[in-house]
DNA sequence: TGTACATCAGTGAACGCGCGTTCACTGATGTAC
DNA sequence: TGTACATCAGTGAACGCGCGTTCACTGATGTAC
């Protein structure tokens, strides 16, 4: 059967999207080739037209998990200041939202464990990833006082290890406490620093 | 053949030390039975001897990763004061030393993610020691204002989020500012707090 | 002290299964004439 | 406009492999008599 023009482009992309949220679930280990182009509604004996190996797709969804957006991404496209914006971002991201939700959540905070065993390429594809936001955070702090992009390094650091362990924890009390503090403590960084250039 | 009287638990003790360095490198799902065993210098048909299911293992090499202290853990039994205590600790949490050899690291930088994943017995067991870790930081950490208990389980968010992603940043360069900016602002956060009682 | 037997950690072949990957094929549609 | 052919995304059987798990067996040593 042959299809129009930009049919093999159309599936190629839900191929990536399948796997892009597959694993965000179970970690990159976790995902086979078979259920996923049987969730796409294809047979597995097509996925080598579209990719050269397992590892091809791993590498171009990883890629794909920083482009697509979050809740927690689109919560920093509040008007206001860009204080209001970081604030807003670090809110939905160390969410109870945010945390229940790793199939659409962010990459950093559901793979570092994973991508730190992966193939060099996957981790690149990663480390660019981690790059954009903490420069998109850097954009939003102040030049003042020591450097922006430091301070968002630190700050995503703190995110992520409270979201992966929130995750982790079986103690809900515990798991909500972890985030709790966490945005807590970043909000009064975040209003320390604000404070401070007034 | 017939062993001695405590054969079978030292060869039980021996795979579960084999295991644990395996899940901190490859993650629980990354280790194989057969291979556990050969490293062990045994076949892998006696596993099921020593235990029920590779799900048991996994969850006993767990709860022995906190008890086995790492290099981290030597560091913080210094003399000195509590703080000193904690810094030392702190600097040898979030230090190359600690980035480059998880297999002998803290399973919550390693782990979290995985942990996220696996069967809740694991993760209770991930929760203790989680609980038990924040627990002896916070001993060290003065009661004179705030819970201690919360601001260590913000310091270890912050620890365990800053190794991880260290770990898995192809960027070296990157890796190593993630540590030092870390470990400088959990250097200056310890130093206010010691400050302040004076 | 000497013999017969019970113990049980460890052996190794075998099981069913799902994995990533290969490959000869199909067949609806676009293109050439 | 009508026919013949090329294209190529998708099919489905098959591959070798390693996995977790099972099980009948082994054989050196401890124990009972």
């Amino acid at each position: 059967m042959r299809y129009g023009a930009d049919h093999a482009e159309t599936t190629r992309l839900q191929i990536i999207a399948a796997a892009a949220a597959e694993i965000r679930t179970y970690g990159p280990q976790g995902v086979s080739v078979a259920r996923l182009m049987k969730n796409v509604g294809l047979t597995h004996g097509g996925f080598y037209a579209h990719f050269g190996s397992k590892n091809d797709l791993v590498t171009e969804a990883v890629e794909s998990m920083f482009v697509s957006t979050g809740a927690f991404s689109k919560a920093a496209r509040t008007s206001g200041s860009d204080f209001d914006r970081l604030r807003a971002f670090v809110r939905a991201y160390v969410s109870r939202h945010h945390r229940d939700a790793p199939h659409d959540g962010c990459p950093l905070a559901t793979l570092a464990n994973d991508i730190a065993r992966t193939h060099p390429k996957v981790r690149a594809a990663f480390t660019l990833g981690f790059s954009r936001l903490c420069r998109r955070l850097a954009d939003w702090l102040p030049k003042t006082h020591g450097t922006p992009l430091e301070l968002a390094h630190n700050l995503v650091a703190q995110m992520v290890g409270a979201v992966s362990l929130a995750r982790a924890l079986t103690d809900p009390a515990l798991s909500d406490a972890i985030l709790r503090q966490t945005r807590n403590d970043l909000m009064a960084r975040i209003n320390q620093i604000e404070s401070s250039l007034q």
